[in-house]
DNA sequence: CTCTAATCGAGACGGTACGTCGCGTCTTACG
DNA sequence: CGTAAGACGCGACGTACCGTCTCGATTAGAG
């Protein structure tokens, strides 16, 4: 008796949480992977290294999340929506030469983040975080691509991600204009293709 | 002191033994494998459960191959070899909407397979192997293509397999004329472009 | 990097923890072994024996012994101490018959500890806590015998034990006065034997 | 069908077999044992160990001895035997203090082996085999001792080798006289003592 | 001097136990 | 008196040997 409570609802419930020490200990958490993703594939990283670098007790680390790609989904979604907040309204510009500029120039600033979440083991998560906020997207266009809508999404998310973390895996030798114009010719362009 | 052999040496020279057992022990793991990717995602398969369904010494597992990764680049090797023996030919065709078309039809005759490979935990490794094939190839283009050519294969290849993954996920709803032509489209032909 | 600590540490540190769980998983794994010795002989007890024995789980075992003959020292250590500090008394008396007297009915009351102690495969383990043991305890004789120090200990605890196996081997055959004659006759005169 | 033979059955028959190859494995295997005993405890020695120093192959070993103990039987028997074949008759002599120094002076030429029989974990095992070929031994000796017959064989060999085994630790520090005037007062004169 | 069968080396195999690690749960002791 | 620290049950990992077995390839020794 006096058992904690169900897991699924632990998590939801602390992410609304307002406790001081809550939020320290989430953040402290969130900032541990970050600095370990830096290190080491996010498959080698364990709940332990994790709790370890955060300075926070093991079991803590199941009061706010229930597995470990809970916290990457976290920190992935906050990335992804920082990402989109900044690259959103150039997305609506009739130009996609200058979106997709956009957001290679804000995927250049934080290059060592992105790598580590590109080129590691969390690439599949990230893409999967980033086709749900991509959903979510109002897409007042005018009108429907010739491609079926879910594949155009996952589509265009995962070609994106394809270019990006090869241009990551290449250190400096692409500049970011040269794979914007990459991006723009090689994954929009067909997408958005009236032809 | 007295270990059998260096790991790596193992792998590679048990390959081409000719010893029966071993060849009947492969082909049990091969097999286990296979059967296990229908049930569930490769990376709940533990290598005792592909030991158990091949009927085989657990150990044994690793006289053959160091990880259950080796195991799954083998089958993905192999899968892919035979994949590319049958639509290579089509692949030089002038016409490229061909070529996608064997591919996809190829695909769809092997659903369940590729299912598997491609939408559980194995589509990393997967892509791995598809790359390192593919570059093999020799490719006696006429020109180069506007790309980089290190990014038009990862890219072909990495593409292709978002759009099959995407087929797959849907079980039954899109044709095989239609996905070939989609990724034709899609895919095929912004990398040959020649704009 | 985040192993809980180091191995060597644990198990000193272990024994004077005050933690309710340690002691009690330490005295189930104990008990476990002392039910296992009169079975069957120490070296044909696995580790898995004992943790099954004692409803505990396999890796706890090693949160508490780095191996099997570290528990099997500890079970010794007791034993013998607790031997000791019921015939140390005696063992000063000026009368060597009295102690060994002393000394054989307290193994008669054990006898099948002492049995499975002295007649399975911990006989070596066993024989040497004794004599570490032995060795600390302060000898205020009145004077040297004619052996040298570190003989006269290894030799009266091996010849003693010695004695002992063979009268636990013969089940009742030999009463407690007849064995005390014969070790005090055999092992311990001569070594205190001044001529 | 065509199983080999029974296992009980094939190491005693090849004892005898008078096969060239037989013999020189079974002396092969023998060399490698002693120069391992010579490096490492006998419980530490693996019989893949063995097969390897004797360049003999890992399942032939099981065509001679069905256990690695049957082979230190052998190796222990035949050295026993040498031992009580040269020191014997001074064992027969009346007086027991040549027959000390007899069978002392015979283990220091031999001191390397001895030392790795008895300080090693084959000590057990030696014990064992010394104490069978002791109570083959035909003792027409005038008088049976005031000790039980079993104790008395037992005891002189376990004592005797407790001696030399303290005396072998020490390397060079007590010379053979003195050790053997210990023997004959510690060990032999209580057994022999007809007060 | 064959030739046939015993013996060999090599090592794969099914097992079993090892000690390590990380998981997610549960308990305890401390602040 | 709530929370962090961490002990616990569990189970997979990869390693080491075990004893059995199946292979050819020598190699005696009997004919």
């Amino acid at each position: 008796m006096n058992q904690p409570l169900p897991q699924s609802f632990r998590t939801e419930q602390a992410a609304q949480s307002s406790d001081a020490r809550m939020l320290r200990t989430r953040e402290a958490l969130y900032a541990a992977l970050l600095i370990l993703l830096e290190r080491k594939p996010f498959d080698q990283i364990s709940i332990r290294d994790i709790t370890a670098q955060a300075t926070v007790g093991y079991a803590t680390f199941f009061r706010h999340y229930a597995t470990k790609e809970d916290l990457l989904n976290d920190l992935a979604a906050n990335e992804i929506s920082e990402l989109l907040r900044l690259t959103l309204p150039v997305l609506y510009a009739t130009n996609t030469s200058t979106s997709c500029l956009a957001l290679c120039a804000y995927v250049d600033e934080r290059r060592k983040l992105w790598t580590a979440l590109l080129t590691g083991g969390a690439a599949g998560i990230l893409r999967e975080v980033f086709i749900q906020q991509a959903m979510r997207i109002p897409m007042e266009r005018e009108q429907e691509t010739w491609l079926p809508g879910d594949l155009e999404i996952t589509y265009s998310v995962g070609a994106t991600l394809e270019v990006l973390a090869w241009w990551l895996r290449k250190h400096d030798e692409v500049s970011v204009e040269r794979v914007a114009e990459i991006l723009d010719r090689l994954v929009i362009a067909p997408i958005v293709d009236k032809g």
